[in-house]
DNA sequence: CTGACTGCAAACCCTTTGCAGACCG
DNA sequence: CGGTCTGCAAAGGGTTTGCAGTCAG
């Protein structure tokens, strides 16, 4: 998960936008950059940060957050989430979508010229602004499938007060 | 904001479903029942704990948080957000859409029948099983945007290191 | 060189859990 | 009355902040 066309130009953009700001280009930063850029999946900071620390492994957390937040300051990356508590980060300035798993929070991308011209009520607009649409899609992905057929019981709604926390 | 026939259906529903399930209706189980079924916002616990305050002033908020996800396991509330942290509720069961405010974090329900109808790209499934689609409209909301007119300048990507948190 | 940046540690939420007393059924 | 439920207080997990040393430019 190195280089691609993609990744490299998001860098490039990066870098490009940090110098542009004045802010400072040091190792943390480089790494954490290309870390961001090069993530297909919404990483929260606590996933860069153990991604980051393998290759600078005197890296701190607040570190992390401070980059990401830069970044998001800098126009360059959106926030998955609601704004407090383990915000994700997307690199993925373009129009797409969002597939989430409800048991692991795995995130995936997807794009569909037909979602993205849907078209919205007008009523929603008495509600505010419309700055961004997008669609979620919730399910429980491979993974977290194939962990529930391997342990017990799958799947579905409870009826006592246990098994909670799955959102 | 007391009765309208589906929120004193859902109150009963609430009920009926808390009295199949064996567990015992306190006076604070009622209060909060109420609270989430009259609801159209999607509350986080602090506001349904807040709300109940008033009519109940010795409350505690770790009840509203077991009540909350009492309803939640019982199958009587949809959960908005990633799985950890400030979670939100959602008392409306059927198809829908939210609009949710970048700003303060409001949320509203919309609906679509021509939305509820879209097709997701077959891709998808490789990620995984799909349970839910909905569409998020991200905006900022009439109250905000009239605090922003009232206060200096008013939106959009901030250059130095300064504003951030409002995902 | 010098101001910006980092790492450390402590501070701060929000949420959950353990426990003894209170209340529903 | 008995088991469930509540409120309290403390623990837990994630994120942010203050500070002194360090490093990019």
């Amino acid at each position: 998960m190195t280089d691609s066309p993609e990744i490299l130009s998001r860098l490039a953009r990066y870098q490009a936008a940090a110098k542009a700001a004045g802010v400072k280009l040091t190792h943390q930063r480089l790494e954490i950059f290309r870390e961001v850029a090069s993530s297909l999946e919404h990483p929260d900071a606590e996933s860069v940060f153990r991604a980051v620390q393998i290759r600078l492994p005197t890296v701190s957390l607040d570190t992390v957050y401070r980059t990401l937040w830069l970044l998001h300051d800098l126009g360059l990356v959106a926030t998955l989430g609601p704004r407090r508590g383990s915000v994700r980060f997307d690199a993925n300035l373009e129009p797409h979508h969002h597939y989430v798993c409800t048991r692991c929070g795995l995130a995936r991308d997807f794009t569909s010229a037909e979602l993205d011209v849907m078209r919205i009520p007008d009523a929603v607009q008495t509600f505010g602004s419309i700055v961004t649409t997008h669609v979620e899609v919730r399910g429980v992905c491979g993974g977290c499938a194939a962990k529930s057929a391997a342990a017990g019981q799958p799947d579905l709604p409870p009826s006592g007060q246990e098994a909670r926390r799955e959102t």
